[in-house]
DNA sequence: AAACTTAGTGTAAAAATTACACTTTGAAAA
DNA sequence: TTTTCAAAGTGTAATTTTTACACTAAGTTT
């Protein structure tokens, strides 16, 4: 395994969930502690170094499948992190002496972000990761290496997918009240968006289908919930659809 | 030199620049035919491997240093690439044993987009590159390796950035006509762009200044010239400017 | 039956976008 | 010196989009 992990390059995961009220991330604790001999508890996103012939998507959908078992995951390119001394920090630098057969080298690390239906999965920790949890993404404290950096850099490309593409519609189940499309976009978007006017211009695009269903278990009106229909979403923008 | 080199890890550059009339890319021809013995004149982007200490942005730079003397040149990254096959065209193999310390090594690049005044600086050859060419984007054939690929995601990046930042200005020359400007959007994003329209929508903005100075040496009615305040720019638009 | 909570609905004013054609100016050609 | 040519420069009206804003409906719990 290790024999053929390519020494320079690795993945690591932006994950974002969402539990109908807030905007979570996917976080793990670094095997620290117990299996290893060093006091170490520090969170950081759930990476890996690449295999020989892994293409990088590949590695970062390796590395998510391990946690959530997940074959087919959103998954989309933030981009490259490389300076020399993103692995210099002390904690990282003991650490890393502990756990690579190569600590010294040079790592440049590319970054994915990933959605996913917090509901559907049940995440269990694998490989480094010790613990696995999802954080709230306005508590996310210090990690390690530069994942804060990488983190940013994953809410910016959320955000801006999430304006362009229809990408929403993956961290919601598959049908879904128009209340909580509009939590989602209002959460992400961390904005003041008028709760009518979202509803009624969501309408408007002819891709939300009504279904018959309506929630159940809720001690108010039921809302009605509703299908995003992919097909219509194409043929009605020809990829300059503007969401928000 | 190569001995500070890291294998697995480069850069290549997709510079653009503006003539007046078409957008233009820069390319290289690989030294081939006349330095190795080996007849290959494809084109391919400005790139190299990375240094050891040295930033990602900075290989970039050093790279595009090499060939046009600038040190302070507009760049952004496009992000990763790293299919396992990205090297494996038969005439690029043949150019990699003749030129690589180790040309079996996986290299994964990171994409970087430039943007230069054309007028500016006289383009020399250096490096690995034999010739040096502004080919027009609309013209560029088949590159070496996935050259092709970076390409397209940097024409993507730029019609991004050119529609949010104001990243126009850094193609063209200081003081500039509103037809140059008109032109230069037209033609990046590949539109029919009302001029009359975007005359009045840029002017309104605010964050051009006109000069005293006219177009000089036209056959007709000489234009006046303006300027880009950035300063203005910063202050009317907190972050969240659209420009078409 | 009353109270609570969220679902669901419409309109009018303001702002932005679009479509569109003629006059002006200077240089070059006749 | 007059004519021609090429691009510069200018305004308006119609349409569409965006925004702000408050009440009624329906089901559950008390």
């Amino acid at each position: 395994m290790h024999s053929q992990s390519n020494p320079n390059v690795s993945v690591d995961c932006v994950v974002f969930g969402f539990d109908g009220a807030d905007l979570k991330v996917l976080l793990v604790e670094r095997e620290g502690r117990d299996n290893l001999n060093i006091a170490d508890d520090t969170l950081v996103l759930p990476g890996d170094l690449i295999n020989d012939k892994e293409d990088l998507a590949a590695a970062a959908s390796r590395v998510l499948q391990n946690l959530t078992g997940i074959q087919k995951i959103f998954l989309e390119q933030i981009g490259a992190f490389g300076s020399p001394h993103r692995l210099t920090k002390q904690k990282d630098r003991v650490w890393l002496e502990a756990i690579r057969v190569n600590p010294e080298a040079r790592v440049i690390t590319v970054g994915f972000f990933a959605l996913i239906n917090i509901k559907n999965y049940k995440i269990k920790p694998a490989g480094f990761a010790k613990h696995v949890i999802w954080e709230d993404y306005k508590s996310v404290g210090e990690l390690g290496f530069d994942h804060n950096e990488i983190l940013e850099a994953g809410i910016h490309k959320l955000r801006d997918r999430l304006y362009r593409e229809p990408v929403g519609f993956e961290l919601l189940p598959e049908r879904f009240s128009l209340h909580q499309l509009y939590t989602l976009y209002n959460e992400i978007m961390g904005g003041e968006i008028d709760r009518r006017n979202f509803r009624r211009r969501m309408l408007k695009t002819g891709f939300l289908k009504e279904t018959d269903e309506y929630q159940a278990g809720v001690p108010h009106k039921p809302a009605r919930l509703y299908e995003f229909v992919r097909e219509e979403f194409e043929n009605i923008s020809k990829n300059n659809f503007k969401f928000y």
